[in-house]
DNA sequence: TCTGGGGTCCTTACTCCG
DNA sequence: TCTGCGGAGTAAGGACCC
């Protein structure tokens, strides 16, 4: 239901802020969709794979079976065993999303961008059709920024516009919500879902708001709503008739404080578009809890490297090293380890690590996840500006950076960044690129030099099933490989690109 | 078959220093 | 010299978000 208001004369304090909340419907699973036309409309579920994975994305569809993200994998095939099951392609996400969001950021200075499928937007911060951002001339950015919208002027044009624009530049389908602040449009952008428009005033703001459940708010997770409703605090309205001492009680000052504000429609958070990364760091759940020490080592090595891989990626270096280690019963330890001064070399950082990882008490009764994060990031950039002041020994090489990483067994096929994505234009099958086996995962884009590129249903028994389709084709059957016959290779995803039907608000 | 992985932020405890 | 105190920095744990 859209609730669309007409002035929003009580607005709150003298901030003019309007506020947009865009989010991608169910992203991967529509990415998915584009993908593969044979799955569309059916129940679609993105799951990590293995035993001890969890469902990433479920489509409405899929919902309707009881499926959400977060549950475990097992469950959710129990619940929906017919559903399509596929593996996440990262690569494509990124790819989608970067798509979906250039004529957003093109349009508007100050996005905040939260994850994949979701941005604010300061609709104050409109560019003049003069200025438009530095990306593509051709692409749907200036086309936008050009038109020049009086977004502030009209809210529900802004959220109409931004809707429209992520489907013309991808054929996704976006819900935006617009108001004064984060938490209003946030809530009017999931009112509006799937792929609607809406505009919450402080009128509907004020009517909506206390019927909600504590845990709408944001910062109310499992266990702050635990402890609100061990003392009767159920609702929105249950936190305001508690009175803030109360809220305070349970949840502590600082947080208590702002859920207290949060539940009278107070928000004060900004869209903050120039957030530096903090942390950059990787982990991995095992197949199965390690009890010696010898195969928690070498895990522990292979996360670092991976870890390590990211850090030189994001052109950052590090100071501090933060190992985690989370045992069968679920408990977890962090033990981290400082350096004197930052660094992206890998020897020193992998020398704290391995500290880092003495000091805990794994393997203890069983390991079933580690982690590696690095902290305290300082960039490449900001170093060699120094270079001028610090002494030589205190510099930190940063030559390093300025070369990919050589990870064996890495290839572009896999490559998550999408800089690092193969050029489309070449159709070529890619005969370095990895073979198809029996481990690959279902959902995979696969080529084939006479069937063409299509997608891994499943493999087994020396087979593949493929279905030898892309977004533009229409549904394909499946089609039986013998994977003896070593012709079947993983290829890039197909790029992002404008719709060749309209969107469903448009029919 | 229980419960991912990427992060951010907050709280608490402790140490060091002046 | 001893003690107290506050601030800064660091470490560990935990809640939360998507």
């Amino acid at each position: 239901m859209d609730v669309v208001g007409g002035d929003d004369g009580g607005r709150a304090g003298t901030e003019p802020l309007l506020v947009a909340h865009l989010d991608l419907d169910a992203f991967f699973a529509q990415v998915e969709e584009l993908a593969k036309p044979s799955i569309r409309g059916r129940p679609v579920v993105v799951a990590g794979r293995g035993g001890r994975g969890v469902i990433t994305t479920a489509n409405y569809p899929a919902r309707r079976f009881g499926v959400h993200s977060a549950m475990p994998s097992w469950q959710g095939r129990a619940l929906a065993p017919g559903a399509v099951w596929l593996a996440p392609r990262g690569t494509a996400y990124a790819q989608h999303s970067t798509a979906a969001l250039a004529p957003v950021k093109a349009t508007f200075s100050r996005v905040e961008q939260v994850a994949y499928d979701e941005v604010y937007v300061d609709l104050s911060s409109a560019r003049a059709p003069e200025e438009p951002a530095d990306l593509d001339p051709d692409g749907p950015g200036k086309e936008l920024a050009v038109l020049g919208v009086d977004w502030a002027g009209d809210p529900y044009a802004a959220a109409s516009a931004l809707r429209q624009a992520v489907w013309d530049a991808t054929g996704l389908t976006a819900s935006v919500g617009v108001a004064r602040h984060k938490l209003g449009a946030k809530l009017a952008s999931e009112s509006a879902k799937p792929a609607g428009a809406s505009v919450l005033d402080v009128a509907a703001e004020e009517l909506l708001l206390p019927t909600l459940g504590a845990d709408a708010l944001p910062g109310i997770g499992p266990v702050s709503a635990r402890k609100l409703a061990g003392a009767g605090i159920k609702t929105v309205a249950d936190i305001r008739a508690a009175g803030e001492p109360t809220v305070v009680g349970l949840l502590g000052q600082a947080h208590g404080t702002a859920m207290w504000d949060l539940a009278h429609g107070r928000d004060a958070r900004r869209v903050e578009y120039d957030r530096e990364r903090k942390s950059v760091g990787a982990e991995r759940t095992l197949p199965a809890d390690l009890r010696d020490l010898e195969s928690l080592r070498s895990t522990h090595a292979a996360v670092f490297s991976e870890a390590h891989r990211r850090l030189l990626r994001s052109g950052a270096a590090a100071r501090t090293v933060t190992v985690k280690v989370k045992y069968a019963d679920f408990t977890a330890e962090t033990r981290a380890a400082s350096l004197a001064s930052p660094t992206d070399e890998e020897a020193p950082l992998r020398a704290a690590a391995e500290h880092a990882l003495a000091a805990t008490s794994a393997p203890g009764t069983g390991v079933r996840l580690v982690g590696v994060a690095f902290s305290a990031l300082d960039t490449v950039a900001q170093l060699l500006l120094a270079l001028d002041e610090a002494p030589v020994a205190e510099l930190v090489p940063a030559a390093s950076v300025l070369q990919p990483a050589a990870t064996p067994g890495f290839h572009p096929a896999y490559a998550r960044d999408a800089s690092t994505a193969a050029d489309p234009r070449l159709d070529a099958v890619d005969d370095s690129a990895p073979l198809v086996t029996e481990q690959s995962a279902p959902g995979s884009d696969v080529e084939h030099p006479e069937l063409g590129r299509g997608w891994l249903v499943g493999a087994g028994h020396g087979v593949a099933s493929v279905r030898f389709e892309s977004s533009t084709t229409p549904p394909a059957r499946s089609v039986t490989v013998r994977l003896a016959e070593g012709r079947l290779r993983h290829c890039a995803p197909e790029p992002p690109h404008p719709p060749t039907v309209p969107a469903p608000w448009e029919a």
